[in-house]
DNA sequence: TATACTCGGACACAATTAGTCCGAGTAGCG
DNA sequence: CGCTACTCGGACTAATTGTGTCCGAGTATA
């Protein structure tokens, strides 16, 4: 079980969009990161399809963030990229077999599934208490406020 | 990001086996589940490999449980099954592209993968404090104690 | 000692993910 | 007002991982 790389470069490229209110292209976000644009523009139709970004067609057109940074949680760029549903699936095992347990009698989820569900909960209340502009915050922390200013000049410049 | 189904099958089997002391042979947990045996083959190899069961070879062979079922946690079932390693990987995408950061700087970990890493961790010791002890308990209290008790005497007698 | 039954690892197949490509649409410019 | 150039969007292909199967090695039993 290995989470999609999507996620990481969904994930840098909402914060990296924080720093700039205009619209930034996807082969500019690629560039920016070295990885390939096309596939890059994969995982920002997943959000944009989520309505966490906005696409602007044409000419000058790119991606804007469309809520505020502090109101977009890492759950939400996750279930955008990755899939909303839950990681762990139940086959309803206690139904087949010799001993399978009538179905009338499966009201409740079985407790296998109870307690991996629990676990995933906990999971994802983890990542809806981070929001976009805590990593931000994080990213100015580590590497200083001059990275992210600079990334800004950079990306509302042309300069390739 | 689908957890192998794998999983499913160990667990449901790890709480069979707490109702059996002797050996269980792969092929009767897999009649019991009515799945395909040669594949939970492998998922009970896994586990054997990981510690959590004894194989026993011969003729009247089969699994039996190394520890107490209350010392078994879903983590070590799903680390056994469903590998080790982190769900999220870092490839370090801040040390790529035009504005990377120096590999020196990079001491602490990406904070995306600090968050990211964080969650899990909330997942992991969700898993790590149920017990397939518990599990069991919850499949007496949902199924009746009987169930159990008429799998373990099916278990034990030669029954097909 | 022969046998029948067990696990164990090596071998194909399918599904999902990763990555690429070209067409539809739109804003800017002449 | 038309053209052009640049953008996104979805359809297509390749690689990796998970799923499922098979046969051989080993051991307790009779």
């Amino acid at each position: 079980m290995k989470m999609s790389g999507g996620v990481e470069w969904a994930l840098h490229c909402c914060v990296v969009l924080t720093a700039s209110s205009a619209p930034v292209a996807a082969a500019k976000l690629a560039e920016l990161h070295d990885v390939s644009s096309s596939y890059l523009a994969k995982q920002l139709q997943s959000l944009a399809r989520a309505g966490l970004i906005h696409s602007v067609q044409g000419k000058s057109g790119g991606y804007v963030l469309t809520r505020a940074p502090e109101s977009i949680t890492l759950l939400d760029v996750v279930r955008a990229v990755d899939g909303p549903g839950p990681t762990f699936v139940c086959t309803e095992i206690r139904q087949r077999g010799p001993f399978a347990t009538p179905a009338d009698s499966c009201t409740t989820p079985c407790p296998v599934a109870r307690a991996m569900w629990a676990a995933e909960d906990a999971w994802r209340q983890a990542l809806g208490a981070v929001t976009i502009a805590d990593l931000a915050r994080d990213v100015d922390a580590n590497s200083g406020p001059e990275a992210l200013a600079g990334i800004q000049t950079w990306l509302t410049s042309g300069a390739s």
